[in-house]
DNA sequence: ATTATCTATAGATCTATAGATAATGC
DNA sequence: ATTATCTATAGATCTATAGATAATGC
């Protein structure tokens, strides 16, 4: 069986389901067509049918997919003995790092989020699950240090928001900046290093007495 | 004339833009359909074509309307001999205060661009034309105080960066944030104040030495 | 006369399915 | 036999225009 496949030659189900996912990540939902998946994929159309028998189907496998990407990515809680103010900087940058290996995905969610969200609603019911817990344990953590002083008080909630929205916004921002500023793929770079370093620094600040 | 018209008998080319920058904001450019802005605006559906020739023209002059008036808003510059850090904090209350009269507004403009940026080039070009000497001004200002000593040292660009994306976030997760906390439109307005404040703790504490 | 509005429709997609054919697994 | 793939197409939109009719301005 493993040697019945060439190299790049994945069973057709799993190469329809990459070809929809880069392109709903590239266009959104309404823009792509089954037409469209097909020729990236390298078969007729009527299989991507054959498979997932409606574009709705296969958008909400891809959603969910990736909600649950964006979930079990947003808190890396670490229990260790390290320092607060360490363990949030490597909350940010492990966060930053997991957007610039996906810089499609949060525009991608936004999009059909605030476009689409009526149809969406169950799917994003499973962002509550998961991050509960993990919620939690940050909240436990964050009044902890906040009890002993050793931080300015915030609430956990705030946090959360302030870091997510300094982490995803330059990505938001990526087609415009590269535009705007002209920049090649290497000072794309740089500004994303020098732009996650500086975020770093301002939630510190914010934290610090 | 005046008196040949009714209250809300505008002329109909009027509310034909209307209707289509109301969906266009909810929907999205391709969710729209030249039909449902027709009966949105109480006509016939040819009758949006005779007056913006094609779906593409009637989205050209909003969007384009659109980022002219984020442009003109981002930046409210106070060159008054107020003090620097009340300054910011005006700065970010009259931009966070815009957005929210516009809710919908930064949404649609990252969907676009996202998904549609290269039909967007020449559109965008006119998002540099305004704003850049009133970021030299902000930068001269910023300069002046990082010398002075009154601020620790960053960068406009960072700056204005973070008070962007601290801003814009809030509205970009609104769907999310009243289904999952299951919010009142009152508790919406109090997170939205509260998290206003909060932005602005967070960035003076930036600029706090 | 000129401009605004409507009805009707051509032409272009696009989704989804039916039915034919090729490939594969027993 | 069963599963994968293709060809062909019905049916549903949707955009844009042509041509008819109604309203308005001199």
């Amino acid at each position: 069986k493993i040697n019945s496949m060439k190299i790049d030659d994945k069973k057709m189900e799993v190469q329809i389901l990459e070809a929809a996912q880069k392109l709903f990540l590239e266009q959104g939902f309404a823009k792509t067509t089954t037409g469209q998946i097909a020729k990236l994929a390298g078969c007729n159309q009527a299989l991507v049918h054959y498979y997932y028998r409606t574009k709705d189907n296969l958008f909400d496998k891809i959603f969910e997919d990736k909600i649950r990407l964006i979930t079990t990515n947003i808190l890396a809680i670490d229990s260790s003995e390290t320092p607060f103010e360490q363990k949030i900087s490597k909350m940010i940058k492990l966060h930053f790092e997991f957007l610039q290996k996906n810089p499609k995905l949060a525009p991608f969610v936004i999009n059909e989020i605030s476009s689409n969200f009526d149809r969406l609603h169950s799917l994003i019911d499973k962002l509550q699950e998961y991050p509960k817990s993990v919620f939690a344990q940050m909240e436990a953590q964050l009044k902890k240090e906040i009890e002993k002083g050793s931080i300015r008080s915030i609430s956990t909630k705030d946090l959360l928001i302030t870091i997510v929205s300094l982490n995803v916004t330059p990505f938001l921002m990526l087609p415009v900046i590269k535009k705007t500023l002209n920049l090649t793929e290497k000072e794309v770079n740089e500004f994303l290093e020098q732009r996650k370093q500086e975020i770093t620094t301002t939630v510190l600040a914010r934290l610090k007495k």
